[in-house]
DNA sequence: TTTTTGACGATTC
DNA sequence: AGAATCGCCAAAA
């Protein structure tokens, strides 16, 4: 699986939050099996904004809903505006109702092997 | 190759 | 309970 390095796999699952929902630099650390690199995929973040197809990195938190990140957006306004044109409300630099909005990777995605890999029709099996 | 760097999270004080 | 400290680890310099 993987030709792709840690930021790409951190955009890739990114990409993959549904509108309207958040998650966590640690979810999505564990989700892709390194449980203390929460750090790295703020990083990852941190880099993704010339990724193309875009990185929708306003969907990111922290674990406790806060918008950590919103200093590294156009304006530091930028991402909660965008998240509440998502419908999610935003007060003080923190998510309301976080839980209710909270999308886990670990659960909602398949397994990350299945996840990155290409399209099965393009990929022969091993 | 070694050092520096963080959009975190947990642990400790 | 809130603030300070510590470990983390891939990428860039």
């Amino acid at each position: 699986m993987g030709d792709k390095d840690f930021f790409e796999r951190v955009w890739e699952v990114v990409r993959a939050i549904p509108p309207g929902r958040v998650t966590t630099y640690g979810a999505i650390a564990r989700y892709l099996g390194s449980p203390r690199a929460a750090r790295l995929v703020g990083y990852a973040l941190n880099a993704s904004h010339s990724a193309y197809p875009p990185v929708p990195a306003h969907r990111v938190v922290n674990r406790l809903g806060y918008l950590t990140g919103k200093f590294h957006f156009p304006s530091p306004t930028t991402m909660q505006e965008r998240l509440e044109s998502e419908g999610i409300q935003v007060q003080h630099d923190r998510i309301q109702h976080f839980e209710a909005h909270f999308w886990d990777p670990v659960a909602h995605l398949p397994w990350p092997e299945v996840f990155f890999s290409r399209s099965c029709t393009e990929q022969p099996p091993l």
